[in-house]
DNA sequence: CTGCATCCGGGCCGATACTG
DNA sequence: CAGTATCGGCCCGGATGCAG
């Protein structure tokens, strides 16, 4: 179990009892991707030390959000597939401090980029323009592809990509996320060949406005303390 | 900020950087019932330690995530309340572990409860029965009332209550969330007094399945490592 | 080489005492 | 009431060792 049981009967303390303690969310995102060895985890995961990976591994896999399949594979199980949402919902949550904050000297790993994709093109329009994105970043090369209605990300060339992004993290998710015009991305070091304005008919018409909001804008909450019924 | 930062160009990691850190969400849960006191928080949070409260209220007032008001009063910011639907994420995915292990010694406050029938339920439903529960529970008296197809949850007692409710938090719960029946309720110790049965009434026809799901299960999960789009 | 276990220093956690 | 100060213990993090 956790680092220490909350002891409290709080469905929230009880999460976070097994997924609350350092890096286990994490290793839970780097499970959403399929199963994993435990090579994969360590080198997706840069930070963690050897021992804790190995801990947090069998916490997880005692509480029953992963199990340890043949070949050494974790893998999650069906109700550890379901930290999917409310781990979206955090991410979600942090954009802001994303978008305002750059790279830095933060680490990055290019399947990251699946998950703020997969936020950001969710869902089908069928409407979306169909086309192909190569990005290269962190030495990797892999491919945005629209059709149908979807936008899928693989890892790999394109054949014949309509644009082709290379550069840092942070410049291409702003650029695809609508928060960094062309000229802005080239100046924080993105290369762009191709028709970049078609990038825009990617992204479905309402979009995350979460993003532009201010952080630190002082309103008052609400002011009742209990039975608030959220809709 | 948090013990350390991850350091990953990730929008999850870098949620985690602000209220990853012990008992910063659970600090969260209490505020987003409305501002409170020092005192009301450190109440509302048993087993915390004192230096460590003024620690993640300095932390999350820096990260902009809580503020510190006149009177010594915390409150969640904008950006702070909209942690509300991931915490209830967490809260609902910890359905299972909330149902299927009983109370034991874990602590309960009353004002937790909010939280779970908030979830339970949710929204409007014209056809609900409008009816009054007086609920005792941790010494204290709460009254949960159903009119024009809303639930509410406040404290204090009720006029004419149809039912009341009396009896250990997980017991309350159990029959309220219609996981426990009448009287394996009144075993776990409950005491009911009224038209039990109307109970059924509040809540909507589709109910939490997540609650019966089995959390040990074997499953394969899903192999695509990159694109998954969700719907 | 992968998949851990062991060891150890530093820092956070947790309980208590103390101050304005 | 609203915190601050202090101190043990344990977890975290990094390095290393070792078995398959």
């Amino acid at each position: 179990m956790a680092v220490k049981s909350y002891g409290q009967y709080c469905a929230l303390a009880r999460a976070l009892d097994v997924v609350g303690d350092r890096w286990s969310l994490l290793i839970v995102r780097e499970l959403l991707d399929g199963p994993a060895r435990y090579r994969r985890l360590l080198d997706g995961l840069p930070g963690i030390a050897t021992n804790l990976l190995a801990d947090r591994l069998r916490q997880l896999s005692d509480a029953g959000v992963i199990e340890h399949g043949g070949h050494a594979e974790y893998r999650l199980t069906p109700w550890g597939q379901e930290l999917r949402e409310p781990l979206y919902a955090l991410a979600r949550w942090a954009v802001p401090v994303v978008m305002r904050r750059p790279l830095g000297t933060d680490t990055f790993r290019s399947h990251w980029l699946a998950h703020p994709l997969a936020v950001i093109y969710a869902g089908c329009d069928p409407a979306r323009r169909p086309m192909t994105v190569e990005i290269h970043v962190d030495g990797d090369i892999m491919t945005l592809q629209s059709a149908n209605g979807y936008v899928e990300l693989r890892s790999g060339k394109a054949t014949k990509p309509e644009v082709v992004l290379a550069g840092p993290p942070d410049a291409i998710l702003g650029l695809l996320a609508g928060q960094l015009d062309a000229s802005t991305a080239k100046a924080a070091g993105l290369d762009i060949t191709g028709r970049v304005h078609h990038l825009a008919e990617l992204r479905p018409t309402t979009l995350l406005r979460a993003a532009t909001s201010d952080m630190s804008t002082n309103e008052a909450n609400g002011t009742s303390d209990v039975g608030r019924c959220t809709s």
